[in-house]
DNA sequence: CGCAAATATAGCATTTTACGCAAAGCTGAA
DNA sequence: TTCAGCTTTGCGTAAAATGCTATATTTGCG
């Protein structure tokens, strides 16, 4: 006679697996007991499911279903577990609705401004994720020209901006960046109506330039020809990055505009990219707000936000 | 003035893949509030942790962390998760101990037979388990003779046995298999000592055989040598597997004997495996109970714990 | 104001895990 | 005993998680 002497530690193989999508499978499984049936409901694979009950099983120690009839038939464990789940899902989902509740306790209004350039590739993103979290704050939305986002701020009228981040920041302003957008050089899709771009290497001082009239991207564009050593020949200043590309498009000359503004614009098909070395300095979009009104709960909410 | 209409699904994002790890992270962090710490405590990258707790606000819909401040800080959201936690967590340890308390209610003993053949491989991974989950069984565990194992549970002296099935089982028995084994011929080392191996291909009926007696692997090899259509040279007929791998080893002739007795035979370094074409057919090696038992609740759970 | 420490994120290589398909194994019924 | 349907397993591939490193932020503290 042989005498046993196996100590098995008690949670020796548990390694926490579990996950809520496994306590919905076992859940139909504990409805349907009938494997075929679920995996098509669950579109999942046969094995995929029949693992997934291994595993489970084994994550709580137990045989729960008694495999060796038709139809299935949930051992007692089996059924403990099953209860298990039902309270354990239910609680879950209580959970959830409990938070949005909480969350959505948030209400009043919110003013934002939104330079045209930044609300084309930012605006919804933020947007669609706090009106997720916050359904029942009142959001008003201005758009208009990026030159004015930081006056709008400092004077009030707008809670937050959402706005490139200028060269520098005052004191008192706060801001978040949550994308970038590079700068290009655009040309026109016909390479003939700028003559002077057909010498390698280009001759700056004869190609005419449509760059922005102030703001940062006229800043980064100075900054570059100096940093090149070169004069630009600026054709035109233009007020709006919008109309840049319209001009370049036109086969006026050649442009400076964010990344983002030309992937929006209608005229994107009519002029091509051109690879410049060094690349300027990309934007950084993001959101601006005055640094004491970061205390608002409404303000720090959005803020939060858009942070993920 | 934009009027805002992003309508979000309720639970858009939702995947359902928080598991029970998850929780006892957000456990520790709520507690230590402190990344670093928790990084170090549950062995994890800094990286790995934020990214698991990013995946763990974005499942439960809100900001849970308020990691503006130092040390951080639960929000109201995350402060309501962390007593769901706490409650989860504690109610799935809960059912763990009640799975295994109902588990291990099962009590009283069973009889095993276990051929010495099956106990070398099967034995202990059959038993370890089976301990496992039921240890207030009182097992009792006897070896012998392979060709004794059926005739005892048709007697009822043993619940189980664990042996290769049998060519034919009789219709009140069932088998359950839970590991092969495959049938190997072996000669003895120093090729010298069986001249007739020498010749190829074999003359088998130069080379001097030594076989059991009776049972399954002595009717395997009968089939084998006929599907040959070669008149074997039975120069010894033993009893006993162990036998075999002894007197081959001795230089006597050749034998066959399965995988599993050689591989635990102290002899196995003396003999080497013959790579023979076709091969035998394997030992299948399993559980064998009269049917009507398997009804016993002992019997049914050693059933189902060795099918894992 | 800026510096130092802590935290977050991106990119990458690597390991782990999950999945589906096909093949093999098992169960129940003719 | 054989057959058909249902399950499980083997295996190659796809997806996800993780650690590391580098970099950008952010907080706390002079």
């Amino acid at each position: 006679m042989l005498y046993l002497r196996y100590l098995v530690a008690e949670n020796a193989m548990m390694v926490w697996v579990v996950d809520y999508k496994d306590l919905q499978v076992f859940q139909s499984v504990a409805t349907t007991l009938h494997l075929g049936r679920v995996s098509q409901q669950l579109h999942m694979s046969a094995s995929t499911l029949s693992r997934r009950l291994s595993k489970i099983e084994q994550e709580v120690g137990a045989c729960l279903i008694d495999r060796g009839v038709s139809p299935w038939q949930l051992t007692p464990a089996g059924e403990l577990f099953r209860q298990y789940v039902e309270q354990t899902l239910s609680s879950w989902q209580q959970l959830r609705r409990n938070v949005s509740q909480h969350i959505s306790d948030l209400a009043g209004s919110l003013t934002l401004y939104c330079s045209v350039t930044a609300s084309y590739s930012v605006l919804a993103d933020v947007l669609s994720r706090f009106r997720e979290q916050y359904p029942r704050v009142d959001l008003r939305v201005h758009t208009g020209d990026a030159a004015e986002s930081i006056a709008r701020v400092e004077a009030g009228d707008a809670d937050v901006v959402i706005a490139a981040r200028p060269e520098s920041l005052a004191a008192h302003l706060t801001f978040k960046t949550i994308a970038h957008s590079p700068l290009l050089f655009i040309a026109p899709k016909s390479i003939n109506s700028v003559a002077a771009l057909h010498h390698t290497p280009i001759d700056w001082s004869q190609v005419p330039m449509v760059l922005s009239e102030q703001g940062l991207a006229r800043t980064r564009v100075n900054q570059w020809f100096q940093g090149q050593g070169i004069e630009p020949h600026v054709y035109a200043q233009v007020s709006g990055n919008e109309a840049i590309v319209s001009m370049v498009a036109l086969g006026v000359g050649v442009g400076v505009v964010p990344e983002l503004v030309l992937r929006n614009s209608p005229m994107a098909n009519r002029v091509r990219i051109m690879p410049i070395q060094p690349e300027l300095e990309p934007f950084a979009i993001g959101l601006c707000a005055r640094a004491e009104r970061l205390s608002d709960p409404l303000v720090h909410a959005l803020w939060k936000t858009a942070a993920l």
